[in-house]
DNA sequence: ACTAAACGTTAACAATGTAAACTATAAACA
DNA sequence: TGTTTATAGTTTACATTGTTAACGTTTAGT
């Protein structure tokens, strides 16, 4: 039962990805919402002028599913979309209070699984973990 | 526009893994099926003896999805539920012919690809990201 | 024999990926 | 100016995937 061929690496790539979206949402059961945490971290960042295509290019989605991410956002209360002046095409998209408020705990969060997930590798390790990755992805394009 | 933060590490795998899956499946395009090659590999390793119930422990994936994946692969007409008389709860799993004749060509596609992914990398470098993968979904149980 | 467990199936629902068609605004340009 | 083209965002539709629950059949435990 136990010789069969190991998992090609996009299959161990994307199991590691679940556990660690999975281990975040454990983290964060109790808040409102259980995805969707670095939107929010990118929508903090752009300080109320960052656009949903914005968005769309830093999450590498498409247009149609970030605006399910902002809907699902705005239902939950944590995100509002503000009519820029400018080009009144673009919706700015702006931090709640109760956003302001649970990000730092969600930030916290996120640490906090990638430091158990790193446990026990070197600091060498880990840099070297995002220089290989980041190789892999360039040949990829 | 660049100054964002960088994303999380499991969006960073979750990215890498579904490339190396679109890069395979344009590789595999005139083939009767899209999807499943690493459950088929695993069918073929077991030689006809494989259950539903093992894929799904090699998969790490539920008995549900094994069986839309089975139902999905013998519609295609490349694997085959053979009854095990010693427990007639369970299937074998057996490859058709056809399954046989292109499998060499779907393990090679898959080799070719990863084999691009990890140009410009050495053998140390291959090893140690395998490595550190390890602790990492260890510490993720 | 009776009960519990294992294997596989079906059904239901939410979430995600993808594409097409659409509204509204803005930009390009004759 | 007016006409055309492009951009930002939305809606709809459909297939795939993840997850849970309920079910039939068969085997194992007692």
């Amino acid at each position: 039962m136990e010789n069969y061929s190991k998992p090609p690496i996009g299959r161990y790539l994307s199991g590691i990805s679940k556990s660690l979206l999975h281990a975040l949402q454990n983290r964060l059961i109790h808040l409102d919402i259980d995805r969707n945490f670095y939107a929010l971290m990118l929508i903090e960042e752009g300080q109320g002028k960052i656009t949903q295509q914005e968005l769309s290019d830093l999450l590498e989605s498409d247009k149609v599913s970030v605006v399910r991410i902002i809907d699902y956002l705005s239902n939950k209360g944590y995100v509002e979309r503000v009519k820029e002046p400018t080009d009144r095409r673009k919706h700015g998209l702006a931090l709640t209070e109760k956003a302001k408020i649970e990000l730092p705990e969600i930030k916290q969060a996120m640490e906090d699984v990638i430091q158990a997930a790193f446990s026990g590798l070197t600091a060498k390790n880990i840099t070297e973990l995002y220089n290989t990755l980041s190789v892999i992805k360039k040949n990829l394009i």
